[in-house]
RNA sequence: CGGGGUGUAGCGCAGUUUGGUAGCGCGUACGGUUCGGGACCGUAAGGCCGCGAGUUCAAAUCUCGCCACUCCGACCA
């Protein structure tokens, strides 16, 4: 009893401090170690079966949408890096170069791709010489390097692991449907594979992916009110197909540059759902990507006839396509309720020797702690329309707390306070870099998205007060 | 790169002020009793006290140097 409480206690300290509990929590559930290399992260396989099951949904949306995986080079020529003038600037403080092999130095130095645009550019420039090649859409699922700073496991770490898109196209508004088709197909995986309410939208001039002409963002709200970019679009024009000279015979007979544009995200999202879903118990995972979605815990598993009734209903899931487990380790059932709970397993089926008298199976909702009953014969209908229902249920709160959580502000007392509160912050902005930044040095609020609607939420700059052009959300970040 | 903090068993820490046998909790292994919300008893294994010099009869402890990690700021999926 008195370590129930101490154990209670702990966790509602872990969540007093967000980053830490994030933290604990992953390390405590074994979804990743740290590696021996500062700011790199080990993904074990709890962790990376929730990396196997965003791929699968993914790609099916990938497929759906005419586009095929392809894998290009992890060593990327430095001269292709410079290219691309603003690419350049923007990378170059973040990547890791080969130098040399043994003790030959190399001729030209390497870079370790912080993103692929260039060598697929460089390969594009190849494979396309005809309107006919267009449009080409090719994804691929890598690695990539970025030396950041300063790292946190999954939401920022020097290496990690994602998927890019990148595509060719003969006319800039087939890129641009192309970019925004991708954005949306991003939006409504968030909503029915992750179970995640996001707001969409244009990054500002400054906060967008270096050598683009546009990026458009999802940006999820997480339990602190922070917000994580969690995907992003971007349309990049004629940027990188010019300096990589990648040209096509158009019908008319002439040369032209292809309009290009490039999506990602990556094992970020993890961290996303983490921190977005999570509780004072811990890991709350949403069912379509959870490891496990129904653990079996047999009760008094001792007794006769138990664990072989704990088996059979574990079986019966697994025959109806469910990933379940049965915990039949030496510890008391109170310890397995506690620990599934706190590796997020959506929904728990307890059977006892009570339960077999009564032909019945007791389960338990990791989302609203709900219990109730199953008869054992309704198990293999009942199980997936209860994980259909979790699912639901999480896609609403996370919902409804991101729409009550963007607080419209006319001055910049509200802005304050409404960051305080740990809200979005919704308000108008003249458009000029200026304000920008000295937003973000006095409040360490960035720019997170120009909303898709642009409704105007009051007519003058939140800062300067000068007559405004833009709807902006500002949010700190992560 | 600027400012703070911490390095002692797998993890979390005490011990350092005032030098004198290397400790506690959790975990692990073995044996037994338990089992409907983090059970208990017994036994055992596990240490370059971050690294290097110095002072001393004697250093986890004092002195100097170095290193690593971490939190907060500037940069970022």
């Amino acid at each position: 009893m008195q370590k129930d409480d101490k154990f209670v206690k702990e966790i509602a300290d872990m969540k007093q401090d967000f980053p830490q509990w994030y933290t604990d929590v992953i390390l405590k559930t074994e979804l990743v170690d740290y590696g021996p290399v500062k700011g790199t992260m080990v993904i074990r396989p709890y962790g990376y079966e929730i990396w196997e099951h965003i791929q699968e949904a993914l790609n099916v949306r990938f497929k759906a949408t005419g586009h095929k995986n392809a894998y290009f080079p992890m060593f990327i020529p430095l001269s292709y890096l410079m290219k691309e003038a603003e690419h350049v600037e923007g990378f170059a403080p973040e990547v890791a170069l080969v130098t040399h092999v043994g003790n030959t130095e190399l001729e030209e130095k390497l870079v370790v791709r912080p993103t692929s645009e260039t060598i697929i550019c460089d390969m594009y420039s190849k494979w396309v010489q005809s309107y006919r090649d267009l449009p080409l859409l090719i994804n691929q699922w890598a690695n990539v390097v970025r030396w950041e700073k300063t790292t946190r496991p999954f939401l920022r770490t020097s290496e990690f692991l994602w998927q890019e898109g990148h595509t060719l196209h003969a006319t800039e508004e087939e890129a641009r449907e192309e970019t925004l088709k991708m954005l949306e197909v991003y939006r409504e995986f968030m909503q029915n594979v992750l179970a995640i309410d996001v707001l969409t939208g244009i990054k500002t001039e400054k906060e967008k992916f270096a050598g683009a002409v546009e990026t458009y963002t999802m940006e999820a709200m997480m339990l602190d009110g922070k917000s994580l970019q969690s995907g992003t679009s971007h349309y990049l024009g004629k940027n990188f197909a010019s300096a990589f000279e990648i040209k096509y015979l158009d019908r008319d007979g002439k040369l032209k540059n292809p309009y290009q544009t490039s999506w990602g995200v990556s094992t970020r999202l993890i961290g996303a759902l983490i921190m977005a879903h999570g509780d004072q118990r811990g890991l709350k995972l949403p069912p379509r990507v959870a490891p496990v979605q129904v653990v079996v815990i047999p009760v008094a598993q001792h007794k006769e006839g138990v664990i072989e009734k704990a088996r059979e209903l574990a079986s019966v899931l697994k025959a109806a396509g469910i990933r379940v487990e049965t915990d039949e380790r030496d510890q008391s059932v109170g310890w397995k309720f506690n620990e599934w709970e706190m590796k997020g397993a959506p929904l728990r089926i307890e059977i006892g020797p009570r339960d077999i008298e009564n032909g019945v199976a007791v389960y338990s909702r990791r989302d609203t702690h709900e219990k109730g009953t199953i008869a054992l014969g309704d198990i293999a209908a009942r199980v997936p329309e209860l994980l259909d229902d979790i699912h639901e249920t999480m896609f609403r709160q996370s919902s409804e707390f991101l729409r009550s959580h963007i607080v419209t502000c006319h001055n910049m007392d509200e802005f304050t306070e409404a960051l305080d509160k740990q809200c979005f912050v919704k308000a108008m902005w003249c458009g000029c870099r200026e304000c920008e930044d000295a937003i973000k040095a006095e409040t360490a609020a960035s720019a997170r998205a120009l909303p898709f609607d642009q409704t105007p939420v009051g007519d003058t700059c939140v800062y300067c007060g000068k007559p405004a052009a833009h709807t902006v959300v500002f949010a700190k970040s992560y």
